[in-house]
DNA sequence: ACCGTATGGATTGTTCAACGATCCATCAAG
DNA sequence: CTTGATGGATCGTTGAACAATCCATACGGT
């Protein structure tokens, strides 16, 4: 007979198989949306409607409805009902509300450093490095992935994949607001060397000095990005 | 001329409007099968049909689906590719990593109370009375929703309004759970008084007794629930 | 000029019917 | 016992249709 607890190997192929399973129409058609809007090419305000998008995605109104309904639920896209779905325009209020998610989130999850295992640290250290490599060779819409990679993989120190993805889309609706700037690419860039020293405290397991860096990068972040977007909004 | 800053009354209005602005159909759906599920009367498993719910609740398939596509996004349903959507069937890993965020985010919140207002913690005192007013009156159900809107009103100290909304997906995932044991009802009242050790502890802003009794709470509350689901899983 | 109303076009909300694609249970063959 | 074929049920997606709603415009009264 054969074994009556699975062999390893077969738990290695369920893990791999999720990848694979691609998703529905409307699934993938969100994706491209997302995409689109996360990158800046759809600005801000922007109507979507419905039978011009259909029609440029190849896909029925229905269809793309069930698709704007998910990214309506990742707040990217705003619904009225009756007037249609527009790319979220930010307000500077809900720039102070991501802050101060990300203060508390990202804050907890750094704390959580010490029960972490060092296969996270080490994809710290890789996005750290990813981002130097991009600014030294002026990639900087790289650079500004690279930064969201580091943040991400702060999120995931406390262990979490429905935080993680919690986090995700705080991280996508704040890169709306970078957008509804002029130029967001290099906005993450004076913060390489932050990003380094977080590492290092973060790899002799110093909580409480990663925290300083921390707090210290968001608050700054959020002071540059208010004070562009307030003017911006008052050319 | 009118003045041509907004006067007090028309934010006032625009607050008060939010619930009078009824949603969609699919919405109002949604809000339905929402309670039917975190409620317990649709058990865990079960499979919905689009033909068969769309006939009882006399809406078409499209609409549904819209509707559907919300509640998988809430996790309380499951959607697979081509077979349907299911009520979610809560893994005990899954109540870990539900543990775990709560003990995260609660326990941030907690740490906040210091600069929340004194109506925030109004609230939270408010939660404690009508759980023990319900518990003398022998009404269960009413204990187990006190006991959510008293953890709903400690996150709510962070004062992110996208933070409660996650919490609160998070508590009806707890809730499945919850049903997934034999006698839900009873699960809360246990912790009754560890709820008014906690509040006291607020009230005069201890925050490190504050923490201690809410992960003396959730620890309390994982145990129990793990050997529940465990041995109803084992009978 | 100002205000309320009516009118019409455009877009969304919702339903319905249809067809192909996929899954699942069943059964037959090796 | 495994493999492969068959058929039914359900989902995935489309296209068309109609009602409901919003918006801009024009009209008429003051």
């Amino acid at each position: 007979m054969t074994t009556h607890t699975a062999p390893g190997w077969v738990t290695a192929l369920e893990q791999a198989k999720g990848p694979l399973g691609r998703g529905s129409t409307a699934e993938r058609i969100a994706d491209v949306l997302r995409t689109q809007v996360t990158d800046g090419h759809i600005a801000p305000g922007t109507r979507l409607s419905e039978e011009t998008v259909g029609a440029a995605l190849g896909v029925s109104r229905n269809t793309l409805r069930e698709a704007f309904r998910l990214l309506a639920h990742e707040r990217l896209l705003v619904h009225e009902l009756n007037r249609g779905v527009f790319v979220r325009t930010p307000h500077p209020d809900d720039v102070t509300e991501l802050y101060r998610l990300r203060r508390l989130i990202e804050g907890a999850a750094v704390r959580e450093v010490a029960g972490a295992p060092d296969r996270a640290i080490d994809e710290i250290r890789r996005s750290v490095e990813e981002g130097e490599q991009a600014a030294a060779e002026q990639r900087w819409p790289d650079v500004a992935t690279a930064d969201l990679h580091f943040h991400r993989a702060i999120v995931r120190l406390a262990g979490s994949p429905r935080l993680e993805a919690f986090m995700d889309r705080i991280h996508a609706e704040l890169r709306l607001a970078f957008h509804a700037t002029g130029d967001p690419q290099r906005f993450h860039a004076p913060y390489l060397n932050r990003n380094r020293e977080l590492l290092t405290a973060l790899q002799t397991r110093d909580t409480r000095q990663a925290e300083i860096h921390l707090t210290a990068y968001l608050d700054d972040s959020e002071r540059q990005l208010l004070r562009t977007l307030h003017d911006t909004a008052h050319p």
